[in-house]
DNA sequence: TGGCGATGTCAACACGTGTTGGCCTACAGT
DNA sequence: ACTGTAGGCCAACACGTGTTGACATCGCCA
């Protein structure tokens, strides 16, 4: 055989990734991925059942925060605006989630329950009054949003020509105001 | 005659502003705007010529931000975000613009435009250094931004809980240090 | 060699969309 | 009372979509 399944349903995922990475869940269209992948949109069908199917395979994302109260802790707005950064630079499923979570209520579901558990969680282990962790990973998750935001789906040019460095001196001290202080 | 063209039109506008303001771009039908305005779909386009004209009415927004070199220089931070909340709240544009600019390149675009004349305007008479201010307006964006994305769209349970003397309480201090330190 | 399952293609269906043109209806002016 | 016109409706078109089922092809195994 020429293909193996699995090459094929690999190779469907990626185009289905950066389709609805740049394209969003409506626009993105099955016949596109398909083209893309170099299949029939039949196939895609047979592997992922349906449109919603393939795109819950797609958006399959976890933002794998690490454990930042081991780290100094006057540090870790600094460690969560880097992480943050090589994440979004690294996973397409970040894109995908902020382009369709705007507009589709059960992906925005989806992005609540991902940024109560890890960010929630997170803070929980970092923050002195345990009542206020909610709040506290709320604002710095509004900070980090808004300058994904910005950066990579709007691209306003004074916040997408900032350099890494200076995304990390700007915000580091915000966030580690919001979780610390 | 029941109704002046004008009323319909408006009619039409303000069902259209909802449905673009809740649905984004492409599941904001014109049949449904039309039955929500209560009349045919073809009067839409009688008034409107397409559905991008349509939108183009919708989406006509303006930031409004006061002078805020007249104000006195360290409450600069929380005026802008007491401003930028009311703005959000009064008017559907803000919600319009945020959830079609995220997958539209053409609206995003606009929000490009709209984002550099009047924030960075504002930050050019407050800043020292004019040749910070892009950057720090675009910094500022990145965190109103943000919050509104947090607040209105996606509401984060935590964020979306927050008073607004919480909010301006948190971000104010981050904005006053963007534009001004 | 013959058959079988896996991989893939093709054409078509049903549906919702933006958009169009023709028709109707009720009021204003004469 | 008659007519013109502005406001409104209806049915239909053309198109792109997700989705389906029947058919083709290739390589392994008995």
């Amino acid at each position: 055989m020429r293909r193996t399944s699995e090459d094929t349903k690999a190779a469907i995922l990626a185009a289905a990734r950066e389709r609805f990475a740049s394209d969003g869940y409506q626009r993105a269209t099955i016949r596109a991925i398909a083209a893309d992948a170099g299949i029939d949109p039949s196939m895609v069908m047979r592997y992922y059942g349906n449109k919603d199917g393939l795109f819950a395979a797609a958006a399959d994302v976890d933002l794998r925060f690490p454990d930042l109260a081991a780290l100094p802790r006057h540090t870790v707005g600094e460690a969560l605006i880097t992480h943050f950064l090589d994440r979004w630079e690294e996973d397409e499923g970040m894109m995908i989630l902020l382009r369709t979570g705007v507009t589709d209520e059960a992906v925005a579901e989806r992005m609540r329950g991902i940024f109560a558990a890890q960010l929630g969680s997170l803070t929980a282990r970092l923050v002195t009054d345990p009542a206020q962790a909610p709040l506290r990973a709320g604002l710095a998750a509004t900070q980090v949003l808004g300058m994904a935001l910005c950066r990579y789906v709007l691209r306003l040019p004074p916040v997408a020509g900032m350099s890494r460095q200076e995304i990390i001196d700007w915000l580091g001290p915000t966030l580690q105001r919001y979780l610390t202080d």
